[in-house]
DNA sequence: AAATGCACTCTGAAACTCAGAGTGCATCAT
DNA sequence: ATGATGCACTCTGAGTTTCAGAGTGCATTT
């Protein structure tokens, strides 16, 4: 293995990205940076071949990258192009839409504007909000017998539930309620929210439990809702866009994205390329997918990540999901900081 | 133009339908419902194409419908096969989510089984939160600087939205902001709630302007929110599995779903089915449109309908189509008389 | 070590073929 | 007069065949 059949190597793969047709000697030897023969050229890819780096189709078809040398390119030698300013700047417009944006939000804009710069599918998974503490729990009457529950986080995200109940409650009753969830709940952190720290709100009620059993069942299904880390899947129809993804696989996975949580969620760092091989068989096949983690302060905070043709413009797309994790670590820790400063300040 | 021609008309629509190949009429002179010869089929066949309801793909090849053969069909020859026990009951499960539903979800969750349903693109226009009325106005302080308006309607629908401001406001201010709000707002419809009266309520804050100006600002926004009517779209996937509509279509009509709501939203009444006709270029090729109305109480709060293929069993998805609405129409008013209850009792 | 020349292979588009499906029409039957 | 039969004609689409072009590997030369 040299240096000039690592050149070729890199040639193919960005000429075949380009192309999408199987890549030739010929070809590759009229490239301002090949400078021998085509016959040279087929030499060395021939040696490629043997290594796994390469295949044909068939004979006398240009090559095509494998897997193995999708992935050699991506760790030594492509040279990413980084981002433009331009680029930057419209990305940056699009996670300052209101300096008052809640955590939900930045994370949902941010998954759309991934999808639509890389022209993939975006995923992302987002466990932050256990990190973020109640700051108010409301329970406000909203019409005969219907009760509004409302659970703020210190992250901006709020969640409520409308409640019916089989009597109205009195001043009072709904006095020492609102009193009694604001004291329990207030301040404490989401994590926090267990099973069994309902369960025993639900004992402490006691009395009034007859009454006011569907506020509780209420407030559980929110904290619930609260704890559940979510899972967001952006710009799916961009892949019906790839000639060489098959359309049948595109709807399967769109209907099992569940599943994919389980890749993004793996435990690694930095960026992680995943192609299909034998054990995944639930990546659509000829895709590719590019996965990041993001972080809220210290703690690992979600992953994000794009699927797309395995022909992808990695040197371009890689960079993207860099700056992306990266803004969105800033973010979130940018909001945490607040978050303690609160804490504090109350 | 006699009765046996018209049987065949329909038996061509449904057996084209059926199999998505042009009809001969050797295949038709075996239905059972024919009991007369291919030729005079034939003869009967030409007769049509004459009037516009058939027409050839090329010579010697079977007959497939026109858009006037699919207008005629539906208008008076099919035979609606309504739907069976089972479906309706799988749809009232899906309706009957929990008996605090929202307006808002019952909406969403009809589109959905909607688009399930008949696996077309399901599309719902809404505007029935206009019909609806303030029931509650609130400013919640949720940190430093930063308080979030919550605008809640007697429909159940809940917006909200956090606002920072340069100082925080004292517990007087407080007060008096959301007494303001509550008795300039509360009751009120939301139809009512015009860019005037915001104006006005700007104008009447006077002299506390500076500080609070975002949180009127903020108010406003979720005013306006209330008044646009929603437009959903669900199952935009399903339109890729039919072979006879082109894909390049079908992105350009998710990208441009807007657009659609000029269809929906023309007066009409009943179900109305919608072909791409010479002005109608929006539509995607080879596709139809069903489309009705819903109401709340006695007027009209939106429209619903799926686009599918042209070659559609218009004699089940009909039916469908009129159930959703009727059933939205009875979900809605069922609400609407919640509220004018509750209106009377406060 | 790299380039040249050359015979060989494979593909994919174009041309060709042809059975089968379908038609229209003239004619026959009732 | 209405429907059925027979028949010649048309068109398609699937299967074959053909062939130039692209690409290769290898023996040989520089």
């Amino acid at each position: 293995m040299n240096k000039r059949k690592l050149k070729i190597l890199a040639a193919v793969i960005e000429e075949y990205v380009r192309t999408g047709e199987p890549v030739g000697s010929k070809i590759l030897a009229a490239l301002p940076e090949i400078n021998v023969s085509a016959a040279t050229v087929r030499n060395d890819m021939a040696a490629l071949e043997q290594m796994g780096f390469l295949e044909q189709p068939h004979t006398s078809a240009g090559r095509i990258p494998t897997i193995s040398g999708y992935r050699l390119y991506i760790e030594q030698l492509m040279n990413p192009t980084g981002m433009t300013e331009e680029e930057k700047q419209w990305l940056d417009s699009m996670f300052a839409v209101h300096g008052s944006a809640t955590e939900e939000l930045i994370i949902q804009n941010a998954t759309t504007a991934l999808a639509e710069l890389t022209k993939c599918a975006a995923i992302v998974t987002d466990f932050s909000p256990q990190f973020s503490i109640i700051s108010k729990v409301e329970v406000i009457p909203t019409g005969k017998r219907v009760y509004l529950i409302l659970l703020i986080t210190s992250a901006g995200s709020i969640k409520n539930k409308a409640c019916r109940l089989e009597f109205d409650l009195t001043n009072e009753q709904l006095k020492w309620f609102s009193g009694f969830l604001a004291e329990n709940l207030e301040g404490i952190s989401v994590s926090d929210l267990s099973d069994e720290l309902m369960e025993n709100l639900t004992a402490a009620v006691g009395a009034y439990m007859m009454t006011i059993s569907p506020l509780l069942q209420g407030v559980c299904e929110l904290s619930r809702d609260l704890r559940q880390r979510a899972l967001l899947f952006r710009g799916e129809r961009n892949l019906f866009s790839y000639q060489d993804l098959d359309r049948m696989e595109i709807v399967r996975l769109i209907e099992h994205k569940d599943e994919l949580s389980r890749l993004l969620d793996d435990s690694f760092s930095g960026i992680r390329v995943l192609f299909q091989e034998d054990n995944q068989s639930f990546v659509i096949g000829n895709s590719s997918m590019i996965v990041s983690k993001y972080r809220k302060g210290q703690k690992n905070a979600g992953s994000l990540g794009v699927i797309g043709p395995m022909r992808l413009d990695y040197a371009k797309v890689i960079p993207y999901i860099e700056y992306f994790s990266q803004k969105i670590t800033d973010l979130l820790s940018e909001q945490s900081e607040q978050d303690t400063t609160q804490k504090e300040g109350v």
